[in-house]
DNA sequence: GTTGAAACCGGTTGTCT
DNA sequence: AGACAACCGGTTTCAAC
């Protein structure tokens, strides 16, 4: 499906969508030509799904950033589909997965600070369909963030 | 620093950072020029930190996606600091965060598979200087995973 | 902050190997 | 599948309001 050209191309397009066509191309040793059909062919398999703007949190006044673990009070196809669909309504939720484990869910959120963070804790999560219990954890340092998928061996 | 305007404008270059100047001012209801000026204005202020492409992780053979709740032995500045530049060369870590409770790190890791896994911690995780403890959760579905910090009330 | 114009550069397409 | 050339669209800069 992807061979090691392409995987050299999404590396370099990971860490910077702002590169030209011949700028990779100069990098891989190919011309335009190659480097366009191949972006175009993964853009259309969805393999590239978009290219976005990341911001810097801490230029926006350093922001909270909140982990929740999550225990549902039934695990039941129902109880996850009705979590599932009212979490991503939430703009304050960055990620939401379900886990194997001792809870369910594992959120990561951000908010402005604790003020705001006790309010989306009270109104806006905790007042979910199916809840039975929730633990959050704070960031205190971003060690690492990264958008990077690791794609090359 | 950042006002009204400028928050739309991050709001939308979040979502789609490949939109024309003109299509951000025809939905913002400006012209050409400040919305050019504004960009490259939080783009030299480091609001605005890079552009990426964004992969699809179902269609690079559905990789496995691992929560590690990490805690040291020492919660001193130096052990901190060793563990902090160690992780951030691990490609597998996405995401490294020291929090408050009752472990130092929350590490969110993805790999090609459970045997990929399995080398990882026990090659690369394990053997990191000062490391008492690791639990691990897996995730078994990715309900939500956006890059969209919220910058509009 | 708006409008309009001009230069430049990269994406896009077609053709050839 | 890759190289080359020509076209077109958007960015960028400028001037004037």
């Amino acid at each position: 499906m992807v061979d090691r050209i392409d995987r050299q191309i999404l590396a370099l397009l990971q860490e910077d969508a702002q590169l030209t066509i011949q700028e990779i191309g100069k990098r891989i040793n190919l011309s335009k030509t190659p480097v366009h059909e191949r972006i175009k062919r993964m853009e259309r398999d969805g393999i590239i799904e978009k290219h976005v703007t990341l911001l810097n949190k801490k230029k926006l006044g350093n922001l909270l950033v909140v982990f929740c673990q999550v225990t549902l009070a039934k695990q039941t196809r129902d109880s996850f589909f009705e979590f599932d669909r009212a979490i991503a309504q939430l703009p304050e939720v960055m990620e939401c997965n379900r886990v194997s484990g001792t809870f369910d869910y594992l959120l990561k959120v951000v908010v402005r600070d604790m003020e705001n963070y006790n309010a989306f804790y009270q109104e806006r999560l905790s007042v979910l369909p199916g809840i039975l219990h929730i633990s959050s954890f704070f960031v205190m340092a971003e060690v690492k963030n990264t958008t990077v998928i690791p794609v090359e061996e």
